[in-house]
DNA sequence: CTGTTAGCGCATTCAG
DNA sequence: CTGAATGCGCTAACAG
């Protein structure tokens, strides 16, 4: 059995100034402004946190000085891949800087997403990083009202809410579906996740092609299993296939083992393009040919927009578009 | 340009009970504590939300009721797919009783982890989940002083700071290399992390079989480059090799790739056992051979020994060992 | 069921 | 360079 523990109070401010012989407000600059204090103050201070072993109460100095060094950060799910290099560098950058990152997941859903965005306000969080856009309308007043520094993200918009980190999906659909063109390829397929920036780079791809192609809808967050469980249906529908555009390289991936388990060779019966370059897609055997997006550049530059403008600075481009390239490897190479 | 915005000031409880007429702690119960207020009230109450738009500063609630609301959760680095089940289990568990995450990433460093959960307590967390054990004895101290529910996980010992949920990576490393044994394999190699968990399964696994064997250390996180890496320094060692024990699935997947590459058969001429059973595993062609771990269940079991401490439960288990399985798949099946 | 009082731990005034 | 007073927004404790 575990019972809850009840330990001595944890040593205050106030406990440290005692034990220094300063004031309680000399003991705050010691620690947070000591350009104002003599060095020698700071000595006994600093001895005084040592002997009573006392950690700051951010909690108590946020609600004071209006500065919570908290960063809120939103995504669907940890497990979709795609933005874990995002997350990952934006952690790293605040948390050089003594900011932390507070993790919500929506879900891919809307109503959850709003639900998130209250709950982070209630935080009084000093930025908050989306990954997408804020779509509904009621969370972009209430995020525009909050008066924090907001950035959205791997998505484009001329209006974002405050500041945006992105690309345009329309413009990676059309430039797969122009790629596809240059090749020549006739029957051509789609596999693709049902999000909302799946949706658009597949309407994209289908009207730069000019028509509409044999398409399968899976569940996001897409991974192998659904792409060869996509692949299954695309072939039923589309039997004379000769090139998958997919929504993630985990499709793409999927669709390739599927494709070769069934003997139908990569990339010379069968080309495979994916979307995202994962850390495998470069070192898989077909290596697959996807689109290259900048997502740890993406949490970095976010995490240093938003912690200028918690310092006051100005930010020169609100809205960054990291832009994307097409990653030409051997899955479309015959 | 985007400069700062000044917009007005959030409201305040203290709004919504002038609009409401009523106190300002008959506000704060109508919200938080509906049981005690008449039902008029609290209508007239949520009437004064809507019209001022207020949403609660948790912060200053936090501070006087020494319940912030939030759990620190500490990994490695969100790129280590591995724990990413246990991390959106426990984010997603918390949010439905109205915790959050505030996420720290370690970067293997215990100097960074110690730093980390200083600044983490500073936050004043409700609790705490660590992504394996504590070993820096002053952050443990450190822990236990906070008084807090902390769970240590990803890994196994009788006494852990408090609470602990995980399994043995000494009793998977024997267990693999039982299975290893019970193969008759007798040109063995490892590939492996060089982290401390993969450290563990590689002893033990080497110690049961009785002999050292080639191994190739590769920097943690491994990833599909590492595994491919990782097989031609084996081969280059040791030629003859006909079984490979890897770290986690990601290389076993690039260690499958390169031999397939290099013309070796897998599992006819080399048979391939991974670590963690990722989504793919199951799913490629051959199918990997793994350890099943339950990381989700690590997550949800957590989130659930933490919340229910915070609400002053005893728990009947603080500590749990979830065990783990040898799922046989294709790469060993010859 | 409702209100009054006090204070969580700290940083921001203002004053020496 | 140091200090005293004040209050951030909210809730616990106690009273009606």
């Amino acid at each position: 059995m575990s019972a809850p523990r009840h330990p001595s109070k944890p040593a205050t401010l106030h406990d440290v100034a005692r034990e220094a012989g300063v004031s309680l407000i000399t003991a705050s600059r010691a620690l947070s402004k000591p350009s104002l204090v003599s060095d020698q103050t700071i000595a006994r201070v600093k001895q005084a946190v040592e002997a009573t072993g006392y950690l700051p109460n951010l909690l108590a100095g946020g609600l004071k000085s209006r500065r919570s060094r908290l960063i809120a950060g939103i995504l669907p799910a940890l497990s979709v891949a795609q933005f874990l290099p995002t997350f990952q560098s934006l952690t790293s950058a605040l948390e050089t800087e003594g900011y932390q990152l507070i993790l919500g997941q929506s879900s891919y859903d809307p109503a959850r997403e709003e639900r998130l965005i209250n709950a982070m306000i209630s935080r009084r969080p000093d930025g908050l990083f989306m990954t997408g856009l804020v779509h509904n309308e009621s969370a972009r007043q209430r995020l525009a009202a909050a008066g924090i520094p907001v950035v959205e993200s791997w998505d484009f918009t001329d209006r974002p809410i405050d500041m945006l980190v992105g690309f345009s999906h329309v413009k990676v659909g059309a430039a797969i579906a122009g790629f596809f063109l240059s090749k020549g390829w006739k029957h051509i397929g789609v596999a693709t996740g049902d999000d909302h920036r799946a949706r658009l780079r597949c309407e994209a791809f289908q009207s730069t092609l000019g028509r509409e192609v044999p398409t399968v809808w899976v569940p996001a967050p897409s991974g192998v299993a659904r792409g060869r469980e996509a692949l299954r249906r695309l072939l039923a529908i589309a039997p004379g296939l000769d090139a998958v555009y997919c929504s993630s390289d985990q499709m793409a991936q999927g669709v390739i083992v599927e494709a070769q388990q069934q003997g139908i060779r990569v990339p010379e019966q069968l080309a495979v393009c994916g979307f995202g370059d994962a850390e495998h897609a470069a070192h898989l055997s077909p290596s697959i040919t996807t689109v290259g997006v900048e997502g740890a550049r993406i949490g970095e530059l976010a995490a240093q927009m938003i912690m200028d403008r918690c310092e006051g600075k100005q930010i020169d481009r609100p809205v960054v578009d990291l832009g994307f390239r097409i990653i030409e490897r051997d899955s479309t190479r015959r």
